[in-house]
DNA sequence: CTGTTAGCGCCTTCAA
DNA sequence: TTGAAGGCGCTAACAG
């Protein structure tokens, strides 16, 4: 196989040194006109692209980014990493993709992974609760920033809704409909997101005097399959919940599914309420009602701002505030939620 | 900012040579025993995690692939770029993620960056029908797969369904439903699989001798909200269709949205198949009937094919012959198509 | 304004 | 079985 062209063919073909046709690619100013010609003509003529691996070798900078997501199928997710692709694009970053599939043992492999590639920054949507790992990284102050997850740490950077407050504005929706037996779909009590949103279910509850039957809640993980089968087991049971509110818009599907194979109409029968706002939830065949998160804004902000932190690093400064910020969330009422 | 520990750090410590620090990273064969644990020790203790860039530079292969895909919220592609990271991950490989929106310019674009970033191989997904720079790739001999999508050319590999046959078992569902007056949503021709589809649809109307209503056709870009609002009207109109191909089951989505928010009731008075069979598609909530494509299948062999094609390059091997599967598509009929 | 030179961290002959 | 030395292709002082 013939070698690739490098910036010494490009040298020797416009008659100049190999640092020159450096600087021509980087955008050197004090360069003689003609000189630029010579080299921009001769990079044209050979075809020649510069190895991004030796600059980033040379640099310390990969111009390189991993995100890491629980799953890519999640609309929720792959709605963000759409955002986040496209201003990574704009800012000449490349995004490694990490699916961990809520593995938290792929988590740690992909972080490990993504520093052996020498990635200038991770954004990590979907961190568990208390890893270790992901402390790590913050005290080693590697430039990371948490999408939609929160960790208690004084350097940790994140970007998240207020899980707690939507878990409430969902309780507030359901009550006002005259719900009083309410259900939860929570999800693993492991991440984070699902914590708070915990949290806030049940100081919901308590605020409006509600109990809560614990047959009534899914703790488990968020496969759809284990969704679907405990909803359906739920709702054949004769007691059972007027309404649901499920922690994420990709399990209330399965429980839309679920509550469909049973022949249980929506919302007459049961309301459902979601979590994250996923687009589909707005289409109006579905029509899932649901606590919205600021979606777009929240991936923007984490991008935007783990670049700052990149560049500051790059720097040299020294490290300044963390980047904490928690946006508020929304209910959406749809079809899926009606009087009781 | 302390400099990274590198390889001569570890050699210093274990009191050996660099190379034979280099050599049990590799798992070198014939290296003492006792020289290796010394060096894995040394490792441990100072934490070092060797430079990938250093490797890939010195060793001409960067072990990281691109996925370049239309657009990764459209359930299609996530799902498939599900199983592709996760076979990645399984054979060392990294994942950068293009989204190109269906936009040929990033594409281009893309291509390039990738190339720069010397990726030993890409995977296209969404390609369109004549795209030079894909047909530069081939002619150059860079390991490329195409994923669901063909191009005329000899060197050409690709993974795709029969879509001519996936649009004909479309047409026959309908027929055998007793529709005669067929709708289309069938996106941009400017794709391959696309056009495809365009070719079965009609060579299947000729065969049961239907004719089709131009008026009942759409050919715009894929774009939820136009592929809405031309449902919309479509289904004002006086004269309309009794029954809906429509090209993908991301765009069938917005077809029930049009639909119910026109309060048509599907399927009895509008039926609908797409195609693709996106996991929403079997959901019972929306039983949307589409034409299957063996996605998992699809997807796993795409990303061992290349495997196998970039190990080759990197063994100098001499070309073989190009890998070009089509498999056959399926329909499955739920909810959303019935008889007229 | 441009050339020279020394790395970046690793791999890989070639000798020993 | 190991060490020495020369790349991989680029960047970044430092001279001139």
């Amino acid at each position: 196989m013939k070698k690739s062209i490098n910036a010494y063919d490009v040298a020797k073909k416009a008659g100049v040194s190999q640092s020159t046709v450096s600087r021509v690619l980087n955008d050197y100013q004090f360069i003689k006109k003609e000189t630029k010609e010579k080299v921009l003509k001769a990079i044209e003529e050979l075809e020649f692209t510069r190895d991004e691996i030796a600059r980033s070798l040379a640099n310390r900078e990969t111009r390189t980014i991993g995100l890491i997501v629980g799953d890519i199928t999640n609309a929720f997710f792959s709605e963000s990493a759409k955002v986040i692709t496209r201003i990574a694009q704009e800012n000449d970053y490349n995004v490694i993709l990490c699916n961990t599939n809520h593995d938290e043992e792929s988590l740690v492999q992909y972080i490990d992974s993504l520093k052996g590639q020498r990635v200038d920054g991770i954004i990590i949507a979907g961190a568990d609760k208390d890893n270790k790992k992901i402390r790590e990284l913050f005290d080693q102050h590697f430039p990371v920033i948490l999408y939609n997850s929160i960790i208690e740490h004084d350097k940790a950077n994140y970007v998240a809704v207020n899980n707690y407050q939507g878990a409430r504005l969902a309780v507030e929706h359901l009550y006002e409909l005259g719900h009083r037996d309410i259900g939860y779909i929570a999800g693993p009590e492991k991440y984070v997101t699902t914590h708070l949103r915990n949290i806030g279910f049940e100081s919901a509850l308590t605020h409006y005097n509600l109990k809560l039957n614990p047959n009534f809640v899914y703790t488990d993980e968020f496969l759809y399959e284990k969704v679907y089968a405990f909803t359906k087991k739920l709702l054949r049971q004769p007691e059972r919940p007027s309404c649901l509110f499920v922690a994420s818009d990709q399990m209330a599907l399965a429980v839309l599914d679920a509550a469909s194979s049973e022949n249980i109409e929506i919302p007459s029968q049961l309301s459902v309420i979601g979590f994250d706002n996923i687009s589909l939830a707005g289409n109006s065949y579905i029509g899932l009602s649901t606590v919205a998160q600021p979606m777009k804004k929240m991936a923007r902000l984490a991008l935007e701002n783990l670049i700052v932190i990149m560049e500051r690093k790059s720097n040299k400064e020294v490290s300044t505030l963390p980047v904490q910020i928690v946006l508020d969330a929304e209910v959406f009422s749809r079809k899926t939620t009606g009087v009781r």
